[in-house]
DNA sequence: CACTTGACCTGTCCGC
DNA sequence: TGCGGACAGGTCAAGT
């Protein structure tokens, strides 16, 4: 499911409420969907939580870290251990459990009662243990590009990092991890759409104005992404299984066959990467 | 080097 | 109602 704004909106969510709890124990329903030692966390405290692209690591108190990857179809849902009643939230335990089990990978429980479920529904994702937030970054995170929401990743960054890869389709960079971490299916075609650039065009056919608006553009549609609390086509629930907005006001996204809010066309959709691409074939040359 | 395809999995939706 | 195929916020590896 998730890109930087859907992590972001569960990080932000889970850190209000994980922060300083201890871990009672980890049950394991899908050996894949955890890679590591459960044992090891038992009495650890959670120290923060952090993000990286879109992977979630939880830090504890003696540095150990897990790592989640959520890939297309994970959850992350929190259910404290006295829960006030509000339509929008999960708040029975018991029906939740009955209504997701099939889906249930782990369960993180906490010493006050609370629990952390893992749902995976296509179990693409994982949970993975490091000693480390170092070695984490030797293993996984090294090799990533910047944070495009960063303060210090600057226009001459974005414009290098794209600059290594110039006969590569723009869509197709800006998904790429290795470039510029966090952007994926929905976010790469928003930010091409305001940025009026055609998702096929190769990196070295665009001028140096294309490329500053693509960086402006794509650090718009992340922060709306997070200020609407994700986009959920199927899938993506916050940390109190809530959905997020930003589909509805995605411009070109799963948008086929409608008219372009700009200019009227009928907006298009075209494989690019095994992905499907959608843009407006009038606004984006 | 750049692009495509298949693999990893389960579930839903749509057309026949 | 059933059945098959297409498709889904991601990433790898292998083949061309």
């Amino acid at each position: 499911m998730p890109e930087l704004p859907e992590v972001e909106t569960i990080r932000m969510g889970l850190k209000e409420q994980a922060v300083n709890l201890k871990v009672l124990k980890i049950d394991i329903y899908n050996q894949k969907s955890f890679q590591g030692n459960p044992q090891n966390f038992f009495n650890l405290t959670i120290k923060d939580i952090f993000r990286r692209g879109k992977m979630l690591g939880i830090e504890f108190e003696n540095d150990r870290v897990l790592v989640i990857h959520l890939k297309m179809s994970g959850q992350l849902i929190f259910v404290p251990s006295k829960i006030k009643k509000n339509r929008s939230t999960i708040y029975n335990l018991k029906r939740y459990e009955a209504l997701f089990h099939k889906q249930i990978r782990v369960i993180i429980t906490f010493d006050n009662g609370s629990k952390l479920y893992f749902n995976d529904q296509r179990k693409f994702g994982w949970i993975r243990e490091f000693p480390s937030l170092q070695k984490a970054i030797d293993d996984i995170f090294g090799n990533l590009g910047p944070e495009p929401l960063e303060d210090n990743f600057s226009f001459d960054d974005f414009r290098r990092s794209l600059q290594k890869r110039g006969k590569t389709a723009i869509k197709v960079a800006l998904m790429d991890q290795h470039l510029i971490v966090g952007i994926g299916n929905i976010y790469s075609s928003e930010a091409l759409f305001l940025a009026r650039i055609n998702p096929v065009k190769k990196i070295e056919q665009l001028s140096q104005s294309e490329i500053k608006k693509l960086f402006d553009s794509m650090r718009k549609v992340l922060l709306m992404g997070i200020a609407q609390k994700g986009a959920s086509r199927s899938h993506f629930v916050n940390e109190r299984g809530e959905k997020g907005n930003f589909l509805n006001v995605a411009k070109v996204y799963n948008r086929e066959g409608k008219p372009c809010f700009t200019c009227g066309n009928l907006i298009e959709n075209i494989i690019l990467n095994g992905r499907s691409s959608f843009y407006c074939s009038r606004c984006q040359m």
